[in-house]
DNA sequence: TTGTTATATAATTACTCAATGATATATTCG
DNA sequence: CGAATATATCATTGAGTAATTATATAACAA
């Protein structure tokens, strides 16, 4: 049986990974791969509303998988840590091989 | 705004995130890093229920991230491919910087 | 065959969470 | 100061999903 040290780590490891199963979320981190972008440029950039936007923002920076610094009217973001790129990579990576099977895997949504 | 291959690739990995976003499929994954194990021990390893850890292995299935080969009655699974572990390698690597705000925040469920 | 162990599936329940619409706060400009 | 732009927050609604209980299928042993 999993040591509680574990599970605790197993626990924030699904919240981070839930951080990143969303869509919105990771169109917004996906734009700011090639640097930072004002809440509008990223409402632009996506397509989501500016409300939605702010939301899924306010999560990202929560969680700290991407920084914000204010410039006049405008707040900047930008992802915080290389890492979180890295990540992205190597999802692509593993999904190189297994695209398929998650998209037609129906028990999770195709949200 | 994002393009439509972008936006089907974005789906895909969301979906990918979300297979890695539950503790009871994290839980069976982790376990599996050290070698094949049979459904029963994966019970045993994880306190899952029987129904539920086959539910989640199936999904995990899949997804492409196990793959499972009879021997018998029992039924071992394994880790389909090394980049599932380097991917929950990595997500280590950026919760040893981020995990404070993981925790925190309140936008994502504490499950 | 009958019983037992191993695994999978189905149906139900309860909970979580994303999106929306409305509104609030903050900054700049005239 | 007043108007306009930029961003954040709140409340509500609706959809998706994990866990449980019960049951089904399959393999082996006596």
């Amino acid at each position: 049986m999993l040591l509680n040290a574990e599970m605790s780590a197993i626990s924030l490891k699904a919240k981070l990974f839930q951080g990143l199963s969303d869509p919105s979320r990771l169109s917004i981190l996906s734009c700011l791969l090639d640097g930072p972008l004002n809440v509008s440029q990223i409402v632009e950039a996506t397509n989501l509303s500016q409300p939605n936007a702010s939301n899924h923002l306010a999560c990202l920076r929560d969680c700290g998988l991407v920084a914000s610094s204010q410039e006049g009217r405008y707040i900047y973001y930008r992802l915080s840590d290389d890492r979180v790129a890295r990540l992205l990579d190597l999802a692509d990576e593993v999904l190189a091989d297994v695209a398929q099977g998650v998209y037609e895997c129906t028990r999770i949504g195709t949200t």
